[in-house]
DNA sequence: ATGGTGTCTTGATCGAGATCAATGAAATGA
DNA sequence: TCATTTCATTGATCTCGATCAAGACACCAT
Protein backbone atom coordinates (compact mmCIF):
# COMPACT_ATOMS: atom_id res chain seq x y z
CA UNK A 1 0.00 0.00 0.00
CA UNK A 2 0.77 3.61 0.52
CA UNK A 3 4.10 4.01 -1.44
CA UNK A 4 2.49 1.77 -3.95
CA UNK A 5 -0.24 3.26 -5.14
CA UNK A 6 -1.16 4.37 -8.37
CA UNK A 7 -0.31 7.97 -9.31
CA UNK A 8 -2.74 9.01 -10.25
CA UNK A 9 -6.90 7.60 -10.52
CA UNK A 10 -6.65 5.49 -14.23
CA UNK A 11 -10.83 5.30 -14.38
CA UNK A 12 -10.90 9.15 -13.69
CA UNK A 13 -8.07 9.62 -16.46
CA UNK A 14 -9.61 7.46 -19.12
CA UNK A 15 -13.07 10.17 -19.10
CA UNK A 16 -15.17 8.02 -16.73
CA UNK A 17 -16.46 9.82 -14.44
CA UNK A 18 -16.13 13.54 -16.36
CA UNK A 19 -19.49 13.45 -16.80
CA UNK A 20 -20.36 12.95 -13.58
CA UNK A 21 -17.84 15.48 -12.47
CA UNK A 22 -17.91 17.85 -14.75
CA UNK A 23 -20.82 19.86 -13.70
CA UNK A 24 -19.48 20.55 -10.59
CA UNK A 25 -16.18 21.43 -11.35
CA UNK A 26 -14.60 25.07 -11.75
CA UNK A 27 -11.53 25.66 -13.67
CA UNK A 28 -9.06 28.03 -12.11
CA UNK A 29 -5.53 29.02 -13.95
CA UNK A 30 -3.18 30.57 -12.73
CA UNK A 31 0.45 32.12 -13.41
CA UNK A 32 3.61 31.69 -11.64
CA UNK A 33 3.87 32.82 -8.34
CA UNK A 34 0.35 33.46 -7.91
CA UNK A 35 -2.13 32.32 -5.55
CA UNK A 36 -4.98 29.35 -6.63
CA UNK A 37 -7.51 30.68 -3.92
CA UNK A 38 -8.08 32.96 -1.04
CA UNK A 39 -6.46 31.59 2.18
CA UNK A 40 -9.48 31.32 4.07
CA UNK A 41 -11.75 29.38 1.38
CA UNK A 42 -8.71 26.86 0.61
CA UNK A 43 -10.30 24.22 2.52
CA UNK A 44 -13.90 24.25 1.26
CA UNK A 45 -12.92 22.76 -2.10
CA UNK A 46 -11.03 19.59 -3.76
CA UNK A 47 -8.50 20.45 -6.05
CA UNK A 48 -7.69 18.64 -9.07
CA UNK A 49 -4.62 19.36 -10.88
CA UNK A 50 -4.82 19.40 -14.78
CA UNK A 51 -1.26 21.13 -15.62
CA UNK A 52 0.68 23.21 -14.53
CA UNK A 53 2.77 22.72 -11.33
CA UNK A 54 1.52 23.77 -7.69
CA UNK A 55 3.22 24.26 -4.21
CA UNK A 56 1.81 24.01 -0.84
CA UNK A 57 3.81 26.76 0.90
CA UNK A 58 3.96 28.07 4.84
CA UNK A 59 6.03 31.56 5.34
CA UNK A 60 8.03 32.11 8.01
CA UNK A 61 7.90 35.93 9.97
CA UNK A 62 11.44 35.71 9.23
CA UNK A 63 11.39 35.21 5.51
CA UNK A 64 12.22 31.53 5.44
CA UNK A 65 9.69 29.96 2.78
CA UNK A 66 9.24 26.17 3.56
CA UNK A 67 7.42 24.33 0.84
CA UNK A 68 5.24 21.76 2.61
CA UNK A 69 4.51 19.37 -0.82
CA UNK A 70 4.31 19.55 -4.90
CA UNK A 71 1.49 18.52 -6.68
CA UNK A 72 1.55 17.51 -10.22
CA UNK A 73 -0.98 17.30 -12.70
CA UNK A 74 -3.47 14.18 -12.45
CA UNK A 75 -2.76 14.88 -8.68
CA UNK A 76 -5.83 15.43 -6.15
CA UNK A 77 -5.81 17.09 -3.01
CA UNK A 78 -7.26 18.88 -0.56
CA UNK A 79 -6.45 20.92 2.19
CA UNK A 80 -7.77 20.23 5.77
CA UNK A 81 -6.32 21.05 8.56
CA UNK A 82 -3.81 22.96 7.24
CA UNK A 83 -2.21 25.97 9.29
CA UNK A 84 -3.29 29.31 9.08
CA UNK A 85 0.01 30.75 7.14
CA UNK A 86 -0.17 28.39 4.50
CA UNK A 87 -0.62 29.69 0.71
CA UNK A 88 -1.05 27.12 -2.51
CA UNK A 89 0.61 28.96 -5.28
CA UNK A 90 1.22 27.90 -9.23
CA UNK A 91 4.62 27.04 -9.64
CA UNK A 92 5.14 27.69 -13.34
CA UNK A 93 2.51 29.62 -15.96
CA UNK A 94 -0.11 27.86 -17.39
CA UNK A 95 -0.89 26.18 -14.36
CA UNK A 96 -4.65 24.95 -14.53
CA UNK A 97 -6.80 23.00 -11.88
CA UNK A 98 -10.09 21.46 -11.29
CA UNK A 99 -11.90 22.77 -8.51
CA UNK A 100 -14.90 20.90 -7.06
CA UNK A 101 -16.40 22.02 -3.50
CA UNK A 102 -16.45 19.54 -0.55
CA UNK A 103 -19.57 19.34 -0.31
CA UNK A 104 -20.91 18.40 -3.24
CA UNK A 105 -18.36 16.23 -4.16
CA UNK A 106 -18.10 13.95 -0.74
CA UNK A 107 -22.09 13.56 -1.05
CA UNK A 108 -21.50 12.54 -4.69
CA UNK A 109 -19.17 10.17 -2.94
CA UNK A 110 -21.77 8.48 -0.38
CA UNK A 111 -23.37 7.68 -3.43
CA UNK A 112 -20.44 6.62 -5.91
CA UNK A 113 -18.06 4.06 -4.75
CA UNK A 114 -15.96 4.54 -7.64
CA UNK A 115 -15.87 8.19 -6.44
CA UNK A 116 -15.09 7.77 -2.87
CA UNK A 117 -12.31 6.10 -3.99
CA UNK A 118 -10.86 8.67 -5.76
CA UNK A 119 -10.81 10.69 -2.45
CA UNK A 120 -9.38 7.93 -0.75
CA UNK A 121 -6.91 7.45 -3.02
CA UNK A 122 -5.80 10.74 -2.59
CA UNK A 123 -5.73 11.40 0.79
CA UNK A 124 -4.03 8.19 1.41
CA UNK A 125 -1.25 9.36 -0.68
CA UNK A 126 -1.23 12.56 0.23
CA UNK A 127 -0.56 11.11 4.16
CA UNK A 128 1.64 8.72 2.73
CA UNK A 129 3.78 11.54 0.90
CA UNK A 130 3.79 13.56 3.84
CA UNK A 131 5.40 10.63 5.92
CA UNK A 132 7.55 10.33 3.20
CA UNK A 133 8.59 14.07 3.52
CA UNK A 134 8.90 13.76 7.43
CA UNK A 135 11.61 10.30 6.75
CA UNK A 136 13.38 12.86 4.29
CA UNK A 137 13.70 15.34 6.19
CA UNK A 138 15.07 14.09 9.34
CA UNK A 139 18.31 12.43 9.48
CA UNK A 140 19.72 12.28 5.94
CA UNK A 141 22.46 14.10 4.13
CA UNK A 142 21.73 16.64 1.50
CA UNK A 143 22.85 14.42 -1.27
CA UNK A 144 20.70 11.57 0.05
CA UNK A 145 17.92 14.31 -0.08
CA UNK A 146 18.08 15.55 -3.41
CA UNK A 147 18.69 11.75 -5.11
CA UNK A 148 15.41 10.44 -2.74
CA UNK A 149 13.63 13.77 -3.99
CA UNK A 150 14.84 13.05 -7.60
CA UNK A 151 14.02 9.67 -7.93
CA UNK A 152 10.33 10.57 -6.36
CA UNK A 153 9.86 13.06 -9.01
CA UNK A 154 11.04 10.81 -11.37
CA UNK A 155 7.89 8.36 -10.48
CA UNK A 156 5.22 11.05 -10.73
CA UNK A 157 6.80 12.56 -13.91
CA UNK A 158 5.87 11.85 -17.05
CA UNK A 159 9.16 11.01 -18.68
CA UNK A 160 10.14 11.94 -21.97
CA UNK A 161 10.84 9.13 -24.74
CA UNK A 162 14.40 9.08 -24.19
CA UNK A 163 14.35 8.52 -20.72
CA UNK A 164 15.03 12.32 -19.43
CA UNK A 165 12.38 13.72 -17.12
CA UNK A 166 12.14 17.51 -17.28
CA UNK A 167 11.52 19.13 -13.64
CA UNK A 168 8.83 21.64 -13.73
CA UNK A 169 10.57 23.51 -10.40
CA UNK A 170 13.84 25.53 -9.68
CA UNK A 171 16.68 25.22 -7.39
CA UNK A 172 14.90 27.57 -4.83
CA UNK A 173 12.25 25.05 -4.68
CA UNK A 174 13.70 22.23 -4.10
CA UNK A 175 15.83 24.01 -1.40
CA UNK A 176 12.69 25.27 0.26
CA UNK A 177 11.15 21.31 0.17
CA UNK A 178 13.98 19.94 1.44
CA UNK A 179 15.47 22.32 4.17
CA UNK A 180 18.85 22.82 2.22
CA UNK A 181 20.33 26.11 0.91
CA UNK A 182 20.51 26.95 -2.66
CA UNK A 183 23.66 26.20 -2.88
CA UNK A 184 24.11 22.96 -1.18
CA UNK A 185 21.13 21.86 -3.46
CA UNK A 186 23.78 22.80 -6.60
CA UNK A 187 26.38 21.21 -5.02
CA UNK A 188 24.76 17.95 -4.33
CA UNK A 189 23.16 17.88 -8.00
CA UNK A 190 27.69 18.04 -9.30
CA UNK A 191 28.16 15.43 -6.78
CA UNK A 192 25.50 12.80 -8.34
CA UNK A 193 26.80 14.35 -11.81
CA UNK A 194 30.14 13.57 -10.77
CA UNK A 195 29.05 10.42 -9.64
CA UNK A 196 26.90 9.10 -12.87
CA UNK A 197 23.80 8.99 -10.61
CA UNK A 198 22.45 11.51 -12.66
CA UNK A 199 22.71 12.65 -16.27
CA UNK A 200 21.87 16.38 -16.89
CA UNK A 201 20.60 17.52 -20.99
CA UNK A 202 20.20 21.17 -19.93
CA UNK A 203 20.05 22.07 -16.23
CA UNK A 204 16.23 21.09 -15.44
CA UNK A 205 16.22 18.43 -17.35
CA UNK A 206 17.91 14.96 -16.54
CA UNK A 207 17.69 11.14 -16.04
CA UNK A 208 17.82 9.63 -13.09
CA UNK A 209 19.32 6.39 -12.27
CA UNK A 210 17.21 4.81 -9.81
CA UNK A 211 16.98 1.49 -7.42
CA UNK A 212 19.43 2.49 -5.51
CA UNK A 213 18.09 2.14 -2.12
CA UNK A 214 21.16 2.75 -0.12
CA UNK A 215 23.01 5.49 1.30
CA UNK A 216 26.38 5.68 -0.17
CA UNK A 217 28.98 7.87 2.07
CA UNK A 218 30.23 11.37 1.06
CA UNK A 219 33.60 11.06 2.11
CA UNK A 220 36.24 8.51 2.77
CA UNK A 221 36.76 8.59 6.41
CA UNK A 222 39.95 10.36 7.55
CA UNK A 223 43.04 8.75 8.12
CA UNK A 224 43.21 7.93 11.74
CA UNK A 225 45.66 10.76 12.87
CA UNK A 226 48.50 12.60 11.11
CA UNK A 227 51.17 11.66 13.98
CA UNK A 228 54.76 11.63 13.68
CA UNK A 229 55.27 8.47 11.54
CA UNK A 230 54.78 9.19 7.98
CA UNK A 231 53.90 6.45 4.81
CA UNK A 232 57.44 6.10 2.60
CA UNK B 1 -8.56 25.57 12.39
CA UNK B 2 -5.90 22.90 12.90
CA UNK B 3 -3.67 23.79 15.48
CA UNK B 4 -6.65 25.81 18.04
CA UNK B 5 -8.98 22.41 17.62
CA UNK B 6 -9.79 21.17 21.09
CA UNK B 7 -7.02 18.28 21.91
CA UNK B 8 -9.56 15.58 22.61
CA UNK B 9 -13.59 15.50 21.72
CA UNK B 10 -15.19 16.78 24.96
CA UNK B 11 -18.36 14.75 24.36
CA UNK B 12 -16.87 11.77 23.62
CA UNK B 13 -15.04 11.97 27.16
CA UNK B 14 -18.24 13.28 28.67
CA UNK B 15 -19.12 9.45 27.83
CA UNK B 16 -21.94 10.93 25.55
CA UNK B 17 -20.77 7.81 22.76
CA UNK B 18 -19.53 5.30 24.75
CA UNK B 19 -22.42 3.57 24.99
CA UNK B 20 -22.72 2.95 21.03
CA UNK B 21 -18.70 2.99 20.56
CA UNK B 22 -18.72 0.16 23.33
CA UNK B 23 -19.89 -2.76 21.72
CA UNK B 24 -17.02 -2.38 18.97
CA UNK B 25 -14.51 -1.82 21.47
CA UNK B 26 -11.66 -3.82 22.01
CA UNK B 27 -9.39 -3.28 24.91
CA UNK B 28 -5.33 -3.97 23.68
CA UNK B 29 -2.84 -3.37 26.27
CA UNK B 30 0.79 -3.36 25.81
CA UNK B 31 3.80 -3.05 28.28
CA UNK B 32 7.29 -0.95 27.48
CA UNK B 33 8.17 -1.23 24.02
CA UNK B 34 5.34 -3.84 22.72
CA UNK B 35 4.01 -3.38 19.46
CA UNK B 36 0.16 -2.93 19.67
CA UNK B 37 -0.67 -4.84 16.60
CA UNK B 38 0.46 -7.07 13.53
CA UNK B 39 1.61 -4.45 10.98
CA UNK B 40 -0.07 -5.98 8.25
CA UNK B 41 -3.40 -5.30 10.43
CA UNK B 42 -2.73 -1.83 11.27
CA UNK B 43 -4.75 -0.38 9.26
CA UNK B 44 -7.94 -2.40 9.68
CA UNK B 45 -8.75 -0.09 12.75
CA UNK B 46 -9.47 3.09 14.20
CA UNK B 47 -7.42 3.50 17.54
CA UNK B 48 -8.05 5.46 20.93
CA UNK B 49 -5.51 5.91 23.36
CA UNK B 50 -6.82 5.66 27.09
CA UNK B 51 -3.68 5.47 28.62
CA UNK B 52 -0.12 5.31 28.70
CA UNK B 53 1.83 6.74 25.10
CA UNK B 54 2.20 5.05 21.79
CA UNK B 55 4.68 5.76 18.92
CA UNK B 56 4.68 5.94 15.31
CA UNK B 57 8.33 3.98 14.13
CA UNK B 58 10.42 3.75 11.45
CA UNK B 59 13.05 1.61 11.04
CA UNK B 60 15.69 1.95 8.89
CA UNK B 61 17.72 -0.99 7.45
CA UNK B 62 21.19 1.29 8.78
CA UNK B 63 19.52 1.35 12.49
CA UNK B 64 18.22 4.47 12.91
CA UNK B 65 14.97 4.84 14.30
CA UNK B 66 12.35 7.27 13.00
CA UNK B 67 9.79 8.47 15.23
CA UNK B 68 7.30 9.66 12.86
CA UNK B 69 4.33 10.29 15.88
CA UNK B 70 3.42 10.19 19.17
CA UNK B 71 -0.26 9.36 20.22
CA UNK B 72 -0.58 10.41 23.85
CA UNK B 73 -4.32 9.72 26.22
CA UNK B 74 -7.59 10.76 24.38
CA UNK B 75 -6.25 11.02 21.21
CA UNK B 76 -7.58 9.10 18.79
CA UNK B 77 -5.68 7.89 15.37
CA UNK B 78 -6.10 5.55 12.27
CA UNK B 79 -2.77 4.03 9.75
CA UNK B 80 -4.04 5.12 6.30
CA UNK B 81 -1.31 4.81 4.01
CA UNK B 82 1.40 4.28 5.69
CA UNK B 83 4.56 2.24 5.00
CA UNK B 84 5.30 -1.31 5.93
CA UNK B 85 7.42 -0.74 7.60
CA UNK B 86 6.23 1.20 9.82
CA UNK B 87 5.06 -0.15 14.04
CA UNK B 88 3.15 1.07 16.25
CA UNK B 89 4.29 0.77 19.83
CA UNK B 90 3.93 1.69 23.59
CA UNK B 91 6.30 3.72 24.95
CA UNK B 92 5.57 2.93 28.91
CA UNK B 93 4.30 0.41 30.58
CA UNK B 94 0.66 -0.23 31.25
CA UNK B 95 -0.43 1.39 27.47
CA UNK B 96 -4.26 1.04 27.26
CA UNK B 97 -5.95 1.66 23.89
CA UNK B 98 -9.16 0.97 22.52
CA UNK B 99 -9.53 -0.55 18.95
CA UNK B 100 -12.17 -0.33 16.43
CA UNK B 101 -13.00 -2.16 13.31
CA UNK B 102 -12.70 0.59 10.35
CA UNK B 103 -15.50 -0.52 9.09
CA UNK B 104 -17.94 -0.55 11.81
CA UNK B 105 -16.50 2.93 13.22
CA UNK B 106 -17.48 4.59 9.65
CA UNK B 107 -20.23 2.86 8.94
CA UNK B 108 -21.68 4.41 12.47
CA UNK B 109 -20.35 7.71 11.11
CA UNK B 110 -22.31 7.47 7.96
CA UNK B 111 -25.87 7.35 10.42
CA UNK B 112 -24.08 9.77 13.22
CA UNK B 113 -23.34 12.79 12.79
CA UNK B 114 -21.60 13.44 16.27
CA UNK B 115 -18.87 9.99 15.65
CA UNK B 116 -18.44 11.06 12.00
CA UNK B 117 -17.16 14.58 13.84
CA UNK B 118 -14.79 12.48 15.82
CA UNK B 119 -13.06 10.86 13.07
CA UNK B 120 -12.75 13.83 10.78
CA UNK B 121 -11.19 15.81 13.41
CA UNK B 122 -8.80 13.20 14.31
CA UNK B 123 -7.94 13.07 10.32
CA UNK B 124 -7.71 16.72 10.85
CA UNK B 125 -5.52 16.54 13.71
CA UNK B 126 -3.44 14.07 12.34
CA UNK B 127 -3.02 16.32 9.04
CA UNK B 128 -1.92 19.21 11.15
CA UNK B 129 0.64 17.42 13.22
CA UNK B 130 2.70 16.10 10.30
CA UNK B 131 2.77 19.57 8.79
CA UNK B 132 3.95 20.95 12.42
CA UNK B 133 6.30 17.91 12.03
CA UNK B 134 7.91 18.71 8.60
CA UNK B 135 8.09 22.03 9.53
CA UNK B 136 9.82 21.59 12.92
CA UNK B 137 12.14 19.13 11.09
CA UNK B 138 12.52 21.41 8.19
CA UNK B 139 14.86 24.30 8.56
CA UNK B 140 15.20 24.48 12.47
CA UNK B 141 18.35 24.51 15.03
CA UNK B 142 18.16 22.05 17.54
CA UNK B 143 17.39 23.99 20.42
CA UNK B 144 14.37 25.52 18.76
CA UNK B 145 13.18 22.07 17.66
CA UNK B 146 13.76 20.90 21.45
CA UNK B 147 11.38 23.94 22.86
CA UNK B 148 9.23 23.91 19.96
CA UNK B 149 8.27 20.03 20.98
CA UNK B 150 8.11 20.73 24.44
CA UNK B 151 5.59 23.56 24.15
CA UNK B 152 3.79 21.16 21.68
CA UNK B 153 3.93 18.40 24.60
CA UNK B 154 2.80 21.13 27.17
CA UNK B 155 -0.45 21.93 24.94
CA UNK B 156 -0.98 18.16 24.62
CA UNK B 157 -0.20 16.30 27.93
CA UNK B 158 -2.17 17.19 31.07
CA UNK B 159 0.09 19.89 33.59
CA UNK B 160 0.54 19.25 37.14
CA UNK B 161 -1.55 21.10 39.74
CA UNK B 162 1.67 23.47 40.22
CA UNK B 163 2.40 23.80 36.53
CA UNK B 164 4.62 21.64 35.89
CA UNK B 165 4.16 18.51 33.02
CA UNK B 166 5.43 15.18 33.44
CA UNK B 167 7.00 14.26 30.38
CA UNK B 168 6.20 10.06 29.29
CA UNK B 169 9.47 9.96 26.89
CA UNK B 170 12.67 9.76 27.38
CA UNK B 171 15.68 11.65 25.45
CA UNK B 172 16.22 9.15 22.84
CA UNK B 173 12.94 9.06 22.05
CA UNK B 174 12.94 12.88 21.49
CA UNK B 175 16.01 12.54 19.91
CA UNK B 176 14.54 9.54 17.20
CA UNK B 177 11.47 12.47 16.96
CA UNK B 178 13.43 15.71 16.07
CA UNK B 179 16.08 13.57 13.98
CA UNK B 180 18.82 14.88 16.44
CA UNK B 181 21.02 12.95 18.61
CA UNK B 182 20.39 12.01 22.49
CA UNK B 183 23.62 14.06 23.34
CA UNK B 184 21.83 17.13 20.99
CA UNK B 185 18.80 16.55 22.73
CA UNK B 186 20.30 16.62 26.25
CA UNK B 187 22.22 20.04 25.77
CA UNK B 188 19.34 22.12 24.37
CA UNK B 189 17.42 21.27 27.56
CA UNK B 190 20.68 22.43 29.52
CA UNK B 191 20.68 25.34 27.41
CA UNK B 192 17.09 26.13 27.50
CA UNK B 193 17.51 25.82 31.14
CA UNK B 194 20.20 28.07 31.86
CA UNK B 195 18.14 30.32 29.98
CA UNK B 196 14.94 30.07 32.13
CA UNK B 197 13.10 28.90 29.50
CA UNK B 198 11.93 25.54 30.74
CA UNK B 199 12.47 24.52 34.49
CA UNK B 200 12.69 21.33 35.97
CA UNK B 201 11.66 18.98 38.89
CA UNK B 202 13.70 15.72 38.54
CA UNK B 203 15.07 14.78 34.78
CA UNK B 204 11.48 14.27 32.97
CA UNK B 205 9.31 16.54 34.62
CA UNK B 206 9.29 20.36 33.92
CA UNK B 207 7.86 23.47 33.37
CA UNK B 208 7.46 25.41 30.12
CA UNK B 209 7.13 28.95 29.13
CA UNK B 210 5.59 29.58 26.61
CA UNK B 211 4.24 32.40 24.15
CA UNK B 212 7.59 32.75 22.92
CA UNK B 213 7.36 32.29 19.39
CA UNK B 214 11.06 33.97 18.17
CA UNK B 215 13.63 31.88 17.20
CA UNK B 216 16.78 33.23 19.36
CA UNK B 217 19.98 33.10 18.12
CA UNK B 218 22.29 30.42 19.98
CA UNK B 219 25.33 32.07 19.78
CA UNK B 220 26.23 35.44 19.62
CA UNK B 221 27.68 36.48 16.53
CA UNK B 222 31.58 36.49 16.35
CA UNK B 223 33.37 39.76 16.29
CA UNK B 224 34.78 40.91 12.98
CA UNK B 225 37.74 39.34 12.88
CA UNK B 226 40.91 38.98 14.99
CA UNK B 227 43.42 41.13 13.00
CA UNK B 228 46.58 43.12 13.91
CA UNK B 229 44.55 45.38 15.75
CA UNK B 230 43.29 44.69 19.27
CA UNK B 231 40.93 46.56 22.02
CA UNK B 232 42.71 48.10 25.24
C1' DA C 1 27.32 -4.25 49.65
C1' DT C 2 28.29 -5.48 44.46
C1' DG C 3 27.55 -5.59 39.79
C1' DG C 4 24.58 -4.63 35.84
C1' DT C 5 21.87 -2.02 32.89
C1' DG C 6 19.47 1.85 31.17
C1' DT C 7 19.18 6.77 31.20
C1' DC C 8 21.06 11.36 31.31
C1' DT C 9 24.78 14.82 31.09
C1' DT C 10 29.08 16.96 29.70
C1' DG C 11 33.57 17.38 27.14
C1' DA C 12 36.52 17.21 22.84
C1' DT C 13 36.96 16.76 18.04
C1' DC C 14 35.67 17.00 13.26
C1' DG C 15 32.81 17.29 9.20
C1' DA C 16 28.51 18.68 6.68
C1' DG C 17 26.11 22.39 5.51
C1' DA C 18 25.00 27.60 6.07
C1' DT C 19 26.59 31.85 4.77
C1' DC C 20 29.07 35.32 2.24
C1' DA C 21 30.89 36.38 -2.15
C1' DA C 22 31.71 36.21 -6.99
C1' DT C 23 30.79 34.69 -11.53
C1' DG C 24 28.23 32.69 -15.30
C1' DA C 25 24.07 31.47 -17.85
C1' DA C 26 19.51 32.13 -19.26
C1' DA C 27 15.30 34.37 -19.44
C1' DT C 28 12.79 38.96 -19.85
C1' DG C 29 12.02 43.46 -21.34
C1' DA C 30 13.20 48.00 -23.18
C1' DT D 1 20.61 45.28 -29.43
C1' DC D 2 21.82 45.83 -24.63
C1' DA D 3 20.18 46.13 -19.86
C1' DT D 4 18.10 43.95 -16.12
C1' DT D 5 16.69 40.35 -13.50
C1' DT D 6 16.34 35.72 -12.21
C1' DC D 7 18.50 31.36 -11.86
C1' DA D 8 22.56 28.28 -11.30
C1' DT D 9 27.23 27.08 -10.10
C1' DT D 10 31.59 27.28 -7.52
C1' DG D 11 34.84 28.86 -3.85
C1' DA D 12 36.16 30.25 1.03
C1' DT D 13 35.09 30.45 5.69
C1' DC D 14 32.84 29.41 10.00
C1' DT D 15 29.38 27.09 12.92
C1' DC D 16 26.19 23.65 14.43
C1' DG D 17 25.49 19.17 15.44
C1' DA D 18 27.25 14.14 15.01
C1' DT D 19 30.36 11.24 16.99
C1' DC D 20 33.46 9.30 20.32
C1' DA D 21 34.39 9.14 25.12
C1' DA D 22 33.73 9.35 29.96
C1' DG D 23 31.23 9.89 33.99
C1' DA D 24 26.93 10.53 37.01
C1' DC D 25 22.76 8.72 38.60
C1' DA D 26 18.84 5.69 39.40
C1' DC D 27 16.98 1.25 39.60
C1' DC D 28 17.10 -3.71 39.86
C1' DA D 29 18.65 -8.32 41.07
C1' DT D 30 21.61 -11.13 43.47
Amino acid sequence: MGRRAAIHDRAFDRGEFHSQLAKWRTSVAASKGQPICQPNRLADYWWHVESGLVRQVRLQSSGLRCIHEFFLPHEWFVCDGISEDTVIEAVCDGTVLGRYGRFDLERLAVEDVAIAQILRDARNRQTARAEEHIFNLWHRRSVEKVRVFLDQMRARLPARSDGFTPLPMSRYDMADYLGLSVETVSRALSILRSRRVVEFDGVRTLKIAHGLDDHFPLFVPPPPRASGARVA
